[in-house]
DNA sequence: TTGATTTGACCGAG
DNA sequence: CTCGGTCAAATCAA
């Protein structure tokens, strides 16, 4: 990791820029939406409370618009976070399931949402979707850092350090300090350049 | 026993 | 109505 310098550098860089860009973007979406708060999708608390009947009040929730979401791909639906499966259905024309997973740590008010997808083209790979950000405290724990640094997932590594800064300290995290990039960065999904 | 998964019902959007 | 997303009871696993 030590020999390679000039050219891998310069990825490097640009990579992280890159991230920065994102996490610009993102911070600017999650500010504009602190601002409007309430009205989104998904006023659960409010609406929980009033809840009558308990038992068929299912479903008291909006569909999901296209706010915040992340596209991958990868062979693994692993990403280091724990996640809770709470749904599966079969898709019009998809020939897999998806399934949809939230944060383990949502009792604790982590709002991170994920769909998983087998892709069709015969590969053992999957479309993994990503909604909202991870607010739980899983970040000091480094083991979970490796793993995202296995999965090579450089962005949402980014993200997510990003979103840790916000909620709790603008120091800079010490973790990131061993962390050895795979170079093999190659799913570009630009997420919203729209 | 607790916590995670399975699975069919339910809901809102279109 | 259909379809995708979510809920929650039943079930499984540690």
């Amino acid at each position: 990791m030590e020999e390679t310098s000039t050219p891998n550098k310069k990825r490097l860089i640009s990579q992280l820029i890159r991230g920065r860009d994102c996490t610009k973007k993102l911070q600017n979406l999650l500010h504009r939406r602190v601002v409007d708060d309430g009205r989104r999708w998904d006023s659960d608390e409010s609406e929980k409370k009033s809840a009558p009947a308990v038992k068929d009040r299912r479903g008291c929730y909006k569909r999901r618009k296209t706010e915040d979401s992340r596209d991958k791909i990868a062979d693994t639906i692993e990403d280091g976070y724990a996640w809770r499966k709470y749904g599966q259905k079969d898709i019009l024309d998809a020939k897999f399931p998806r399934c949809y997973y939230r944060c383990t740590h949502k009792d604790e008010g982590c709002r991170a949402l994920k769909q998983v997808q087998k892709l069709e083209d015969g590969s053992e790979m999957f479309h993994i979707t990503y909604f909202g950000f991870h607010t739980c405290q899983n970040f000091s724990r480094n083991k979970q850092m490796f793993h995202i640094t296995n999965s090579g997932d450089l962005s949402f590594f980014l993200l997510n350090s990003e979103d840790f800064k916000i909620n709790h300290s603008p120091s800079s995290p010490s973790t990131i300090t061993n962390v050895h990039l795979t170079p093999s960065f190659e799913k570009e999904d630009d997420s919203n350049t729209k």
